[in-house]
DNA sequence: TTATTCTATTTGTAGGACAAATGTAACAAA
DNA sequence: TTTGTTACATTTGTCCTACAAATAGAATAA
């Protein structure tokens, strides 16, 4: 098999780029107008079709809005629109699902750090009505779903919207995920239930009530242990 | 002024959007083919300009590959690709920038997580040596590129290529953010300095050392003690 | 001054043409 | 038969022209 020729730049590839360099080596910002269409044409010196290419995709990051008569407008880009795209878990590789698996790991572990600067009394009550909805159904009827309003929230404590986004995006490759090793998950949930050491909502609850930082800290990795495992041992099969 | 109709859905973004439908419906994976450009042309009853600003859009996202007559090839998307290029501090707002240093803040937190778990002693000594360097170039000299070396050498550690990649894209925005908004971040610092609450990448190597993950933790908080500032605080000028 | 109509401009879409690359088949040579 | 070469057909990349749809701004009318 030969080795793939990766060079294949073709002249949206360019241009894209030249636009790109245009915005910030002329300062740029949202609401400034770029020249029109039939303008880069000229300035480029290739045809129409090569600049709409390039400007679909800018268009398509949200770096820009097009209106007729108006021509091309500079917006504040969406940042995670193209992430959004194209997190297939179908397509993802395993090392890649490892990789988001560590990204959610860290996530919660260190936006504690904002819930507990931001929490108040209300934001509790709010929780204990989720997790109550939720021992209602049973743990082990828990859906995936299920499972994120309680994350969710706590993002949304913590203020980040654009934190919220991301895990929002990535939360698909958890449900792939915990389907698709089903065979490795849910030995390793076995065996934690074994040792009783399933970190439940309502024990992460309690540290937060408690204003207890460090412990729900603690208590986020015991909850997440089977992604930990996974990102470690998968394929190998173990707990320590 | 009008209320901006944000209804311009083009065919370009419906065609867009099928053909990612179109790789799930068919649960295609990385290295299977798609119908080639004519073919989406009479699926959708389209031109093949629509279909081709479509695939460009997803060639850019690295979604798909072409080839002159082998077609369009399914690939693994390198997931930040999007991110990577709209990331132009000077197109960002003030709430989007204090949310990138949010990020910043859980990510250098929670990756602790990974940092401790990795670690060894050779990583220990690249540590030192970088720590160093930076002294001998004194404290008050270091660039942000600088700066950025020992905390790219942690994420490096902690083994996560998503994240590190992350940071690096983020980089730019923090520069921009700290000359940008400079009138804000020195009197902080100054403020901080005066406190004699500066926390040092040599104060942060010390922790590492004694494996201590909670006064790490503690520590980046006061490293980072400026951008917590700012988010909370900007345009304010207080430190509690 | 205000409301309406008209016009010119700009994006959106379609379709044709040809160049460049290359997988595949046909053929030739060992 | 196997291997190497050549020719062909297909597919993407680029360019061009044409026209529809929308609309900012000018011209006109009330």
């Amino acid at each position: 098999m030969m080795i793939t020729k990766f060079s294949t730049t073709t002249l949206a590839d360019k241009v894209e780029e030249q636009i790109i360099e245009y915005i910030k080596k002329n300062s740029l910002v949202p609401g400034d107008s770029l020249p029109n269409e039939m303008q880069f044409v000229e300035m480029y010196g290739i045809s129409r079709n090569v600049v709409r290419e390039a400007l679909s995709r800018l268009r398509m990051l949200g770096l820009i809005q097009t209106r007729t008569k108006r021509g091309i407008i500079i917006t504040e880009p969406s940042l995670l629109n193209g992430f959004r795209k194209i997190i297939d878990p179908h397509l993802l590789s395993t090392k890649t699902i490892k990789e988001m698996m560590g990204m959610r790991i860290v996530l919660e572990i260190g936006v504690a750090e904002f819930l507990f600067a931001n929490i108040n009394d209300s934001d509790i009550l709010e929780l204990e009505q989720i997790v109550s909805r939720q021992q209602a159904i049973g743990i082990n009827n828990l859906s995936i779903e299920d499972e994120m309003v309680f994350h969710a929230k706590i993002y949304k404590i913590a203020g980040n919207n654009f934190i919220s986004q991301f895990n929002e995006i990535m939360h698909p490759v958890f449900v792939f995920a915990r389907h698709n090793y089903e065979s490795y998950f849910k030995p390793v949930s076995e065996e934690l239930n074994k040792l009783g050491e399933i970190v439940t909502h309502n024990n992460l609850l309690e540290k937060i009530k408690k204003r207890d930082k460090y412990g729900y800290q603690n208590a986020i990795r015991g909850h997440l242990k089977p992604y930990w495992e996974f990102i470690y041992n998968y394929p190998k099969i173990k707990i320590e």
